[in-house]
DNA sequence: ACCCCTTTTGCATCCGGTTGCAATAGGGGT
DNA sequence: ACCCCTATTGCAACCGGATGCAAAAGGGGT
């Protein structure tokens, strides 16, 4: 069925190793011997199995790409850059669902199994147990939108969401709002639990300011939506940052329902700056996520791994910037 | 490093087949022996090697997911419920993403050197002969949302595209449009084809409505967006069916922006019934795409030829349904 | 034409498992 | 205790390819 290196060689007339080195770049083969090959290769339609292969030389160049966030539209070009970015550098992504999965052995097994050279953690949900699971067992592992740590236990890129919360809270000040709430996503995630904290450190600065905080139940624009309509019921804050654009979605639909104008009678901004956020029907006012550099710093780190599989694991991390559209007032 | 079967083979005292054995399941292997290999083996943490068993099984359990959809949300979705589906019946999805690919010839040599055991493509805009490519290369193939055909070159699953044209101009004319417009989305796409084709059908029969077409350039809010813009320029329509729930959602923020009340001043109906359309701000009418249909019958097709490659390829195609929201004036 | 050194080539072995076949062990019946 | 049949086990070869090593080929200089 399939053509082998076999096949190629007796075609052309040479040892099966002749064969290999020609499609091993950086073996010794003449120019008359390559040409030969590589016409019998052709004619006969063969290309190495890269499995085989990886059999003696260690590598698979398949990478696990982990995630559980097939809910929040902003992972489908985390999933484009991705694939392309991989695709680009010739490893090809293994992509593994993690959704209801709590325990990471499975996974850990799964990937181990098929020989994976390493691990993409492109989460901002995942408990970190994950990522360490991945990097005890030996595989190269980077964690993408995980949480920061001085001292972090595996490579992590994204951005600083102390600090992005922080932020946050500047900006509502800065244009005057009297009180503020903080609309988060799951309580036990690491990127709401952090936001939060810079967001409510800068107000701890500002006693005069009223500062509220709740969660949705996950980020989804049900959970956003259903969380605003709980909060309006009750003496609602003048402006509210939220976890997420989809949360903040939600949200300004709830606000539409109850006949709020935004910005005029609530504010909201959000996070990530998804493309929907840019949409004219929607026009958010939220905090730039860099995406395309958290993702290009990953396979840069990851590709790094791959030669130096004990590098010292590292932290990078991206300046977030605020994008403004419509959902806040102006500053006086 | 990693923990191979003769390093079990060595502590259990026993043969290396006899490990192997009782890591294949149907093999014949006694109780005793079980219990001693199985023993070594969790005290050595061993799991066996996917892919050095590939090279004598010839099955890797790989399945190559191919898509060039990275911008609709609906696709998430998609490849949610793929690999989940995929990992349920103990298969991996091997990611392949083929934006700006023209030529299948890259994709296919990929795909054959890591000895997928199958290939799903997903896309309703990828040209058919990437699937006859896989095809003539040997691999299974499904093609999900692909063109429906009486005598399809591979397995074909999705919808009846050219019914659901004929479906939505049945439901414009049923709520007494005189005038209705087919938003289509790139002219290019099989699909798009398909939905004008049955909805221009279905109008051939009341020569009395005015019928006009157009094509946004890619499926995307931004081009459903423009297009809308363009076409409100110069004497629309008083309601359109849109190719895609995306252009929809496109073409309400330029009703919007035009200030012209939906239902009222212009119908829309979309096609796919994304999570989005059902969001209260965008309550969207729309044709519902039975989604987890297409993508079971995908993966049973899938599972099916794994043990029967030459099966005679079929069309598996599903009935849509109109989900009636706020975007259509009522029947009267 | 001869010698010596550098490239090229082929041989054989190995990567981690699977599997046909023959040898061995076990079990039941008499 | 002996015989026969079946369930287990081990041996050895193989899957498709990579690679260390030694043999063969080529090339340059005299």
């Amino acid at each position: 069925m399939a053509v082998t290196l076999k096949d190629v060689a007796e075609r052309a007339g040479v040892s099966r190793s002749a064969v290999s080195r020609t499609f091993t770049d950086g073996a010794s083969v003449s120019k008359n011997m390559r040409r030969k090959v590589e016409k019998a290769a052709t004619e006969l339609g063969y290309s190495p199995n890269a499995l085989a292969s990886s059999l003696t030389t260690g590598r698979t160049k398949l990478i696990g790409l982990v995630s559980n966030n097939f809910h929040n539209p902003i992972f489908l070009e985390v999933f484009d850059l991705f694939t392309q970015g991989l695709q680009e550098r010739g490893l090809r992504p293994l992509l593994v669902n993690l959704t209801n999965e709590i325990d990471p052995e499975n996974s850990v097994r799964m990937l181990r199994q098929y020989s994976v050279d390493g691990v993409i953690v492109a989460s901002s949900t995942l408990p970190p147990r994950f990522s360490r699971a991945f990097r005890d067992a030996g595989v190269p592992v980077v964690n993408s939108f995980g949480r920061y740590s001085s001292a972090p236990g595996v490579h992590v890129v994204g951005v600083d969401n102390v600090e992005c919360g922080r932020m946050a809270a500047v900006e509502l000040l800065e244009r005057g709002y009297k009180s503020v709430g903080f609309l988060g996503g799951p309580e036990t995630a690491t990127s709401t639990q952090d936001r939060l904290r810079g967001f409510g450190a800068e107000l701890a600065k500002h006693p005069d300011i009223r500062f509220s905080h709740s969660f949705a139940q996950d980020y989804t624009f049900v959970a956003g939506r259903r969380e605003m309509q709980r909060l309006l019921r009750d003496n609602p804050a003048e402006a509210y940052f939220c976890g997420d654009d989809i949360l903040s979605i939600g949200a300004l639909s709830a606000l539409q329902d109850a006949g709020l104008k935004v910005p005029q009678d609530i504010g909201v901004i959000g996070f990530n700056d998804m493309e929907m956020a840019g949409w004219e029907n929607i026009s958010l006012t939220t905090i730039h996520q860099p995406i395309q550099e958290i993702i290009n710093a990953s396979l840069e780190l990851i590709v790094a791994m791959l030669d130096e599989p004990d590098r010292h694991p590292e932290a990078r991390l991206f300046p977030c910037t605020v994008v403004e559209r419509s959902t806040l007032r102006p500053r006086p």
